[in-house]
DNA sequence: GATGCTCTTTAAACCGGTTTAAAGGAGACC
DNA sequence: GGTCTCCTTTAAACCGGTTTAAAGAGCATC
């Protein structure tokens, strides 16, 4: 708890100016090499490194970049994504001296925590997930002049750089399965029809049924909940002709769909198949095992991070990157469709 | 992206000092009402909001609390806890015109984590979560001079405020509501020994039996994990005089428990009770819904930021605050046992 | 020896706030 | 009118870095 060394300890013990050792700290050329190495080596011997808000101060960046996330504790609690994007994130920030801030905020009010990160200038950028539609936090963003990254690629134009991991393959992946099982009663759960990777599913699920010349038993809006999850399987069970096999939007839903299948009297998958989207840690040790589609969030946030920060440092037409698409993972809730 | 108003501007426009402004808007007292006025409506038209930065650097303040947790994705990746907590921790923060700081690192190099919030200066305090017996990182922080709260109370000297929710009634509730559904066989998966809650909910498992007259038949050492709690659940099963009634430290293993008893042929809870830890969101939509014990993240987290604060604040002894204690909720997955 | 040039280094301003010491002004009192 | 207070306000230093403009040193050239 003494006072930790300043820039001006250092530059007294080398013998030079404060600037000097701005200099050599930053690698700045114009300094003989003997005077950084002696600089260099004060510095060492002081254990100091440079205050961040200081150097926030006069630079003008916060070194940190920020997450909003919704409140909502069903959207929040039990996703699997986000843990694992952001540890993705901070393997990246942890080797850069920069800090990932976090706000949570109420459902449906994003808005208001990018406009607080801008407005307290917390972080040096964003990183936009759960696109919506003609997503108003695009020009938002713009307009704070706030730079950003997308998580998968908006629907409207966009300045900013798109990481994307394609979650369709994985989807005609499920249904062809399902279809080669011998299923031609398939029915879908969807996610939220305002976000783009919800109705990115369900397109990729109806026109890979369509492909194989089926039609939907029906395509439910789900919530991604597994309340909503629960509801949306009840509705499809008491159809006149119920389906053969659902493929939920994600896990969570997949997961309360199969305990409501079962509530109902069913054994999955001999009366019915079921298929999720996630492979969350769970999805492995349900019985039976989910089958499901796995994308790979940390490498997403890894990406995410490292693109993001070319757009901080002021980098121009950042370029999209394109993640392995989501595979197929085959367990054991799926299986022929009964006689 | 005009750029934003500085105090200068502010005062400028109200015809007075910078000091003088920055007086008015701390509230300090020596400045006349009518000059406070004019300053704050200046400020106003302004549309002026003080540079957290700048307020950083001649405060010495963050204004931002830390959060450390590890990148075990089986840890951070599907914990009903943490996304629960840190909406709460929010709550509070973000009408503080606080941040977040989170800090994701390697399991088992949490220190790492504390030493770079504090090396960089990042936050002004830190929640200390997942609590070791002996607990390393407590004089690690004493060291650093960071200030903190620690969620639960360790087991050894601390110097910090302890926000505490007793796990053990909701334990002690679960052991006497099977004991009463006439259950004698009895066992428990627990979590890691190295944590202070799970230790915590293992020796209340074992002294509510005890006060009933039983043994235990067996204490597992589960971690926590899906993975850890299915394989617990096996050795479980494969005993000579299996239990008739599974008490897991949590719900992802109950869940990953009740799947493995399904797989191996049984019904739950006709052939087996089981009981988890945490009312995950799961927890009521899987099949049968499982029984399990409810805690209050969200509350945890407004609570320990309050708390937090108050220590970031200078207040010296800041009291240990308690949480109204875990409750019991019963579904279908406990029952009598066979016959 | 004066001039010019390159290579190093530094002093000082700056980022945008807070804080301290002192100045300024108004009224009270003698 | 002069002096003393008290109340209000301000100038300037400070936080710890970065950056710019200019000074200084060393050497070659004429």
């Amino acid at each position: 708890m003494t006072k930790r060394p300043t820039i001006a300890d250092v530059a007294r013990r080398a013998g030079v100016s404060k600037g000097s050792v701005s200099f050599a700290l930053n690698g700045r050329p114009g300094l003989a090499q003997t005077t950084v190495d002696k600089i260099l080596a004060a510095a060492d011997e002081l254990g100091w490194r440079p205050s961040n808000r200081a150097r926030s101060l006069s630079v003008s960046k916060a070194f940190a970049l920020g997450l909003v996330i919704t409140r909502d504790p069903a959207v929040l609690s039990s996703d699997p994504f986000f843990p694992a994007f952001i540890a993705g994130v901070e393997s990246v920030l942890s080797t850069q001296g920069q800090a990932l801030v976090l706000q949570v905020v109420a459902d449906g009010s994003e808005a208001d925590g990018y406009q607080r990160l801008a407005q307290d200038a917390r972080v040096d950028g964003v990183f936009l997930s759960d696109l919506r539609h003609d997503d108003p936090r695009i020009e938002l963003l713009v307009e704070l002049g706030l730079p950003a990254v997308t998580l998968n690629r908006p629907d409207g134009q966009s300045p900013f750089p798109a990481v994307t991991l394609d979650d369709r393959p994985g989807t005609r992946a499920v249904v062809e399965h399902l279809v080669e099982l011998g299923h031609t009663r398939i029915a879908h759960v969807a996610g939220p029809t305002a976000f783009v990777h919800a109705t990115a599913r369900s397109t990729a699920f109806v026109e890979t049924l369509a492909a194989a010349g089926l039609e939907p038993v029906a395509v439910e809006d789900g919530d991604f909940t597994a309340a909503g999850g629960i509801e949306a399987t009840r509705r499809l069970l008491a159809l006149p002709q119920p389906p053969t096999a659902i493929v939920y939007a994600n896990d969570r839903m997949a997961i309360a769909g199969l305990g409501a299948a079962q509530a109902a009297g069913l054994t999955v998958p001999d009366d019915l198949s079921i298929a999720g989207f996630d492979d969350s840690e769970l999805a492995e040790y349900v019985h039976p095992g989910l089958t499901t589609v796995r994308a790979d969030p940390f490498r997403f946030g890894e990406t995410a991070a490292r693109t993001l920060n070319r757009v901080v440092d002021g980098e121009t037409d950042v370029p999209d990157v394109e993640l392995p698409p989501a595979e197929l993972v085959v367990r054991r809730s799926t299986a022929a469709p009964p006689a």
